[in-house]
DNA sequence: TTGTCCAATAAAATCGATTTTTTATTTGCT
DNA sequence: AGCAAATAAAAAATCGATTTTATTGGACAA
């Protein structure tokens, strides 16, 4: 699995540090080093084929993302996961979304709009498909409904959160569906509601759009 | 000059990693290492006395806490300031300490409030003095408000906004006075309008603690 | 059995040296 | 002179080996 297309764009990741960071969030974020397990430097120099300084580096860097824990003289490990945890990253990205959308959207311009309305295209184009490729447009659209607010700290709380809470929704498992859920057609109001500039039907929306969500994944958490 | 008492307490950081980013973070938020520095990992290893690794690791570290900037295979350098990061830090810091605080004091406890008041206690004590002490117990009096709250990642991140906010106040001089302030009767009545039990004036007070102080160091500013 | 001490092992942390990359300087050409 | 390529110097990044620290597994005594 490879969701490296999740990290930031125009990565052209030259150093050891930077490719170890980013297939280490990879591999955390998806599951596959589950929450809570013990990350050994020596394991990790064979899995990623590289030295200790640059894991160490890499896993430094993903402790202050929260999605791994650094024990003192007993090394790293990566983050537990529980349902309070999920909880906590909901309600805060329904809050910090909330107020971020709100700024956006005060600073609306035919630009911002126009470049919603192709990264929703492309987005819809991929249908809930499960593949990375979706993920990383859906991350891609979520990040642009707020990218428009003049708050570089704020954006990066929610891309943190974004990224705190899509692992666990590789962990419930990409498999599950979401029937009846009709996310598309939320997506859709949102985008509306935003073109319509309607500040506080748009914020209430892309709430409602995290809850029900997040109910919704809540059943498959531990 | 030494405010390592401003990182988290019980820090009986025995790693050369732990020590390097305590005193790298210190450098940072006085301004000994200014904004924009170069960080040299060859000078830096001088200064601190250890390897390239824990430097390194430190440096990482910083990085996502917004001390420090990563350039790819370019080094490291401290983050820059400037008078819109300035206000950004300002403005998410009234809004998640708000958020904090209306929650804190939604779990109100006696626990909590007697904490508090002896927290209180301990920083009137030291009034304004320009002592590493007093911004120690500054710097608790403010978390243990918020403290209370159910939510360790909104602590979080108002904890690095604390940070970034202080090393302003730093640059800005550890000499500026701020005569007819009054600061101390404004934690008075917060903490008062806390042990009352009122929100919303509570979070007004704080708020608008942190919008005066702000204004008042404005003018320091760049 | 239960607990404590000690050795053996495993892992983390760190160092010093090497390699790679960037930056600065010089050289040669038009 | 002005520019480009080549070289030299500096710094970053990485590696492999060493040191330190934690963990494990007895051995032994109460």
């Amino acid at each position: 699995m490879n969701i490296s297309a999740l990290s930031d764009p125009a990565t052209s990741q030259s150093s050891a540090t930077q490719i170890a960071h980013s297939k280490l969030r990879d591999l955390i974020l998806t599951g596959e080093l589950a929450p809570g397990t013990k990350l050994k430097i020596d394991h990790l120099r064979k899995i990623l084929g590289t030295g200790a300084s640059p894991i160490r580096e890499a896993l430094s860097l993903l402790t202050s993302d929260q999605l791994v824990v650094r024990h003192e003289q007993r090394g790293f490990s990566a983050a537990a996961t529980s349902s309070e945890d999920f909880a906590e990253i909901l309600r805060l990205r329904c809050s910090l979304e909330g107020m971020a959308l709100r700024q956006s959207m005060e600073n609306k311009s035919d630009d911002w709009i126009e470049s919603l309305v192709i990264i929703h295209h492309r987005m819809s184009r991929l249908q809930q498909s499960k593949s990375d490729d979706f993920e990383r447009e859906h991350k891609n659209f979520h990040m642009a409904l707020i990218g428009n607010c003049d708050s570089p700290l704020l954006l990066r709380f929610c891309n943190q959160l974004y990224d705190l809470n899509i692992r666990y929704r590789f962990i419930a498992g990409r498999s599950i569906d979401y029937k009846g859920r009709k996310v598309e057609d939320e997506h859709r109001i949102i985008l509306d509601a935003v073109i319509a500039g309607d500040i506080d039907h748009a914020e209430d929306l892309l709430r409602s759009h995290y809850e029900t969500t997040g109910a919704f994944l809540k059943a498959f958490i531990k």
